[in-house]
RNA sequence: GGCCCGGUGGUCAAGAGGUUAAGACACCGCCCUUUCACGGCGGUAUCACGAGUUCGAUUCUCGUCCGGGUCACCA
């Protein structure tokens, strides 16, 4: 019969005292946004709490398992440093944590339940108008009221079956979430839902229960598509005698106001954001702001570090509604970490990319990556945006001509024939040595210092908006590349 | 359709029975200036609607509308 020296067992294993969550995504190769913000709430509640985070590999659906997906999951966790402490990877006192791994248990549990009168077996063939239509009754499943010995003798015998929950016809169910409070339904409204399936498997929301509470859980944080179930995995609990843990629902994170962030609709994962040139820390702050905001003294606050997070988080700051993913925003997260960083930083981060478009050994990213940093949203901007270090795009002539500036293709052909025998005279190539030169120049001419940077700054560079000025530039391409695209932007000018 | 949840500017949102209803992104304007950007200053724009409770409702209650979720031997 039962066999209860197992399941105390199982019971003994089970770590109590601290906050304990856990991450449990299915291995499906992408990790999307909202995916990667239930991991981050999931982790910060835990590491806020100083308790414990684990993570749990759910793959009963073997027909969906893709290759190398589990490896997306660890990197990524890596990357944004959500550090677990216990997992399949470095194990953990209740293994194991491939739910694969584990499904001989969910069958004993299923039994079990059974056993005290919160579940039947079910030997009803699948119906079409159960698949089709949902409208069978449950309710009127007639293996419901089956004598228990004799289901159990027909189970025994080999026939087939499912084991359901037996879920009361009257009463209501109230669990509490924390960000939504109480929440009460009627009995009546739930189904006799299937527990393990004709292959014995367990289905998802049983297997969930099972590992939730074996495991310790006492934060269950999942998203909002689960709210609806969540009194039937209360009863379950109950149907147990196990406690029910704390439920945090989540809301999801849309891609506009009716449709969810997905793979299908080509919404970018994680990977595809690192890919588009955005920072881990960026990402993190941003999506962690993204439906839950700081309260009280913090309530002002927009950057976070990973640490000031954890101190900051908590449960009740998560927000109940939907919230639209603004890649805009997360530029602008994205630009305000690229000009946090030191230039040293910035010009490490930035070289690959400034090496992309600036082949000149002679050009040396350092010198390019300074004119960047303010300049840059995300890195993969930068070639771009610096092309014309190597070679002089083909213009328009129309270029030379800027109001502000007070300059026109005239004008400035009259500025850069004059410019050329001043800076081939000059020998300090140097920041302030061009532009004194300059600055000279303007001043003795009349002119605003703008009247000549602008034909310059054009001649030299073949571009309407350039990182860095007239002076930056030139000194970057040096003297004698300087005065040769100048000699073209004269020549262009009088043609 | 039944059940559940939600609804503060275009977006993320704070707030709370009495406020000029924070802040940020985006947008617009001005300043700075060697283009752009950065930075500084300023601006446009919000409590879904209708009842009720109240001296007073964006805030509480109900209804309506709108949106989302869920109703699998998927997870």
């Amino acid at each position: 019969m039962i066999d209860t020296k197992w399941f105390d067992d199982m019971e003994a294993r089970i770590p109590k005292g601290g906050v304990r969550t856990r991450f449990a995504p299915s291995p499906t190769g992408y990790m999307h946004v909202g995916n990667l913000r239930t991991a981050l709430y999931t982790w910060l509640i835990a590491r806020h709490a100083k308790g414990t985070f684990i993570l749990r590999i759910e793959d009963t659906d073997q027909g969906r398992l893709v290759e190398g997906a589990t490896d997306v999951i660890y990197r990524t966790l890596e990357e944004c440093r959500l550090d677990h402490d216990e997992g399949p990877d470095v194990g953990g006192p209740v293994a194991p944590y491939i739910q694969s791994q584990r499904r001989d248990m969910y069958g004993k549990y299923a039994r079990l339940l059974v056993e005290k009168g919160h579940a039947y077996y079910c030997f009803c063939e699948k119906t079409e108008s159960e698949e089709d239509t949902g409208e069978f009754d449950r309710a009127d499943d007639p293996c419901r009221s089956l004598d228990p010995a004799q289901s159990l003798a027909r189970a025994e015998a080999g026939e087939p079956f499912v084991i359901r929950q037996l879920i009361p016809h009257e009463g209501t169910t109230t669990f509490r979430d924390a960000s939504f409070g109480d929440i009460t339904v009627e009995n009546k409204t739930l189904d006799d839902q299937v527990l393990l399936k004709r292959d014995g498997l367990a289905t998802y929301n049983f297997a969930n229960v099972i590992d939730d509470h074996l495991m310790g859980i006492t934060h269950v944080v999942r998203g909002t598509e689960y709210l609806s179930s969540a009194p039937k995995y209360n009863l379950l609990y109950e149907g147990f005698g196990w406690e029910v843990p704390t439920y945090v629902h989540c809301s999801p994170v849309m891609r506009d106001a009716q449709h969810k962030m997905s793979k299908r609709n080509g919404d970018p994962s994680y990977e595809d954001l690192k890919e588009q040139g955005y920072l881990t820390t960026a990402i993190l702050n941003y999506v962690a702001l993204l439906g839950w905001s700081p309260r009280g003294d913090k309530a002002e606050q927009e950057f976070f570090s990973l640490e000031e997070l954890v101190e900051a988080f908590d449960i009740g700051g998560i927000s109940k509604s939907p919230a639209i993913f603004d890649i805009d925003k997360l530029t602008y997260f994205n630009a305000a970490y690229l000009r946090a960083m030191t230039p040293e930083q910035f010009a490490q981060a930035a070289a690959p990319y400034i090496r992309r478009a600036v082949k000149n050994p002679g050009i040396k990213p350092e010198d390019i990556a300074p004119l960047l940093q303010q300049r840059t949203e995300k890195l993969t901007d930068i070639p771009e945006k610096i092309g014309f270090f190597d070679a002089l795009p083909d213009y328009d002539i129309e270029l030379f001509t800027n109001k502000k500036s007070k300059t026109n293709a005239e004008i400035s052909l009259g500025v850069l024939k004059k410019l050329t025998p001043v800076l081939e005279g000059l020998s300090d190539w140097t920041q302030d040595g061009i532009l004194g030169a300059l600055t000279a120049f303007a001043e003795a001419e009349g002119m605003k210092n703008a009247t000549a940077m602008w034909p310059l700054r054009i001649a030299v560079s073949g571009m309407a908006v350039t990182p860095g000025g007239a002076v930056e530039i030139c000194r970057i391409l040096g003297k004698e590349e300087t005065l040769r695209r100048m000699a073209l932007g004269i020549e262009k000018l009088s043609t």
